[in-house]
DNA sequence: TGTTCGATAGAACTTATGTTTCATTATACC
DNA sequence: GGTATAATGAAACATAAGTTCTATCGAACA
């Protein structure tokens, strides 16, 4: 998403005014239609403004077309894309985690979170990666969640992380514990005892904001 | 969705031309398109199928509006619904679940359903709980979490399912256990107890199916 | 065979709608 | 102020596209 480039009022009242009315009727609305909605005097007005928003990428026209507007399938796959995140694969000791921030890469897979998941919706920074094993059991992460994470490359005490260890090349999910200038890596399971690395052995890549399990 | 009334070839052909061609451009086709799209003699012909459809409900068209054809809401809402269950509310003993069949009240909320956690997106009959209370944490379900249930009235021996206690009027999450003609409901918490309940005095809810947690 | 009716054709008619030209008014800038 | 440029107005134009009328065709049927 690139910054959005200067519109003028008339212009984002022109895009608004399309976006509702195909979202109310299913088809988009003629120029006439637009003029006379938004009180505009001249067709020409409309059409000197449709030609701005074409060339600012905001919509697309088909000429000589009678409602021949489709507002930019940019904005339309972003809007559809609200609510996705993408899918980075599986968390599993040895096969590390590509950085998240090169996920321009087309071929990322992308799952959907409910808002109700990722409360204010903010899904910025946020993927999702498939639990491997049994480590956070009593955290009630079990093997085969779908754990969300948001990016970040600092952690409080005690919170749920998704680390990777440097010298190992290996990431896993635990619990973090900053000790001097050590790191406790802490699972969430009694039958398993905590990891103990230098702290500039450990790189954070991401804080678990939420849970979903397919039963 | 009542049942298909009997279409034509060649109004199953419109519809199919039409469909197409709003996922293609946005924006609904002419007459004139499909009469020539379809290489069909007449707009006339067009006209008089199109009529039909509208007649069966499979369409709406604005008269003397250009390309002021639109697909039914019905399958657009149906789509847009496609992965949303209903949520009814909080499972707590004493609030006693509404019916799931008679969610047709308009009012009910509704919360989106990733296809990762229902797979095969078989969301009939599926509806969403808040769960308030510890009795499951060991089946890793916590106090907050949303299960998803699909409504059934008949349990597996240790289905995780909502079970209706009839003389208490309460509802509740709990592993599901038939032992004779009594029934055991165990909580998945070593610290509780289960519950035994006559066979008659039980009414299943639905199977947990999902869980989706904020943190 | 002739009648009825759903489906198709062809064509003319009307108008809804995009296009274009030119004049006019605001805005900014030197 | 004067000039360039952006934004607006008004109107005429061209045509894309919905409508309608009437004729034809084929199948079902009495």
């Amino acid at each position: 998403m690139q910054p959005q480039p200067s519109l003028s009022n008339r212009q984002r009242e022109i895009l608004g005014y399309i976006e509702q009315f195909v979202d109310q009727h299913n088809y988009p609305p003629a120029i006439r239609q637009i003029q006379e909605d938004l009180g505009i005097s001249s067709t020409s007005v409309v059409v000197y403004n449709l030609n701005i928003l074409e060339q600012r990428g905001m919509l697309r026209r088909e000429g000589k077309v009678s409602r021949g507007i489709s507002i930019s399938k940019i904005e339309a796959a972003f809007e559809a894309n609200a609510n996705q995140v993408p899918f980075l694969g599986t968390i599993t000791a040895g096969s590390p985690l590509p950085d998240p921030e090169d996920l321009s890469s087309g071929t990322t897979e992308f799952i959907d979170v409910p808002p109700e998941v990722v409360p204010g919706n903010k899904l910025a920074n946020v993927y999702a990666l498939k639990v491997r094993g049994y480590s956070m059991v009593d955290a009630l992460i079990a093997d085969g969640d779908i754990v969300l994470l948001r990016y970040q490359e600092t952690a409080q005490q005690g919170d749920m992380v998704a680390v990777r260890i440097i010298s190992d090349n290996s990431v896993t999910l635990k619990r973090f514990y900053k000790e001097g200038d050590k790191v406790r890596l802490q699972p969430a399971n009694v039958t398993m005892d905590p990891i103990y690395v230098a702290a500039n052995n450990v790189r954070i890549q991401g804080r678990v904001v939420g849970v979903m399990r397919s039963m």
